[in-house]
DNA sequence: GCCTTGCTGATAATGATTGTCAAAACCATT
DNA sequence: AATGGTTTTGACAATCATTATCAGCAAGGC
């Protein structure tokens, strides 16, 4: 049986504190700065447990990082992130949901999943590099 | 200056001789197979030279590791691959290439780019995942 | 052929992630 | 509240991919 114990929820919460998409080890510095205690190896599998039950989500950075987010809904959905800053819009779409099915059964593929994500620089970051370039 | 170097053409030879993608490691040794004394070092810094002149493209596997494939064009474009057999399809995607820019521009975001990979099981595997299943 | 300088490769170093295992915590039950 | 069976934790070692180091080699211009 799955327990509850205060790890899992500091976990849960210091996700749920973040905007954006966050790196295993950044939770765990970020939890001990707090205080807490937590083990570098459990903040792991609270993370790991969470991506299985779809209270949060991961994907990998371009570095090759894996990061997390708590997300909003438990409907499939695709994010639109700051490279600069790390905030995350959810968007839908619904077309490139047909658009991946369709390509993967006219190419006799199965079990298609995919990976999509949007990386740029949000209005914010735009401007700030806009005035740090002059 | 950029040097002509026998490894080189071997890392390039054998990503050609490939129809997938491929980790360094994996393309690491299978030259050291065919008796190709390159060393492990070499081949991430031949891909790394192919990635930015545009000669190979590299994207990460949901399992982390960085994989490399010899494209047949320098268009941007997109794949669909076998998680099994790492059989890949090069898929155009001018419906979701606007579809990211919109989105993006919807939300401020700037320099948008976007990473957009099927995975899912070719023909073959679907057929033999269902075999061994028995 | 000689010389300069970039390239190579064995190995060490790094950094993220996962495995190990005894001790502690959880929860249903008494 | 005490007990007991299991799960979870956490410190640390182990692993894996990748990058840095650096002395020796080789490519290309002369």
């Amino acid at each position: 049986m799955k327990r509850n114990t205060w790890q899992r929820e500091a976990v849960r919460g210091a996700l749920d504190a973040n905007d954006g998409f966050v790196s295993a080890q950044a939770l765990h510095s970020a939890l001990h700065s707090t205080g807490s205690p937590i083990g570098l190896a459990t903040v792991y599998r609270a993370l790991a447990d969470l991506a299985v039950t779809g209270d949060a989500d991961s994907l990998q950075s371009p570095e090759g990082e894996s990061l997390y987010r708590a997300c909003s809904t438990n409907d499939h959905h695709h994010h639109l992130i700051c490279r600069n800053c790390g905030l995350t819009v959810e968007i839908e779409a619904d077309a490139v949901e047909t658009w991946a099915k369709d390509v993967a059964a006219q190419n006799g593929f199965t079990q298609a999943a995919h990976v999509v994500d949007v990386f740029g620089l949000c209005a914010a970051c735009t401007a700030q590099a806009a005035a740090s370039a002059r």
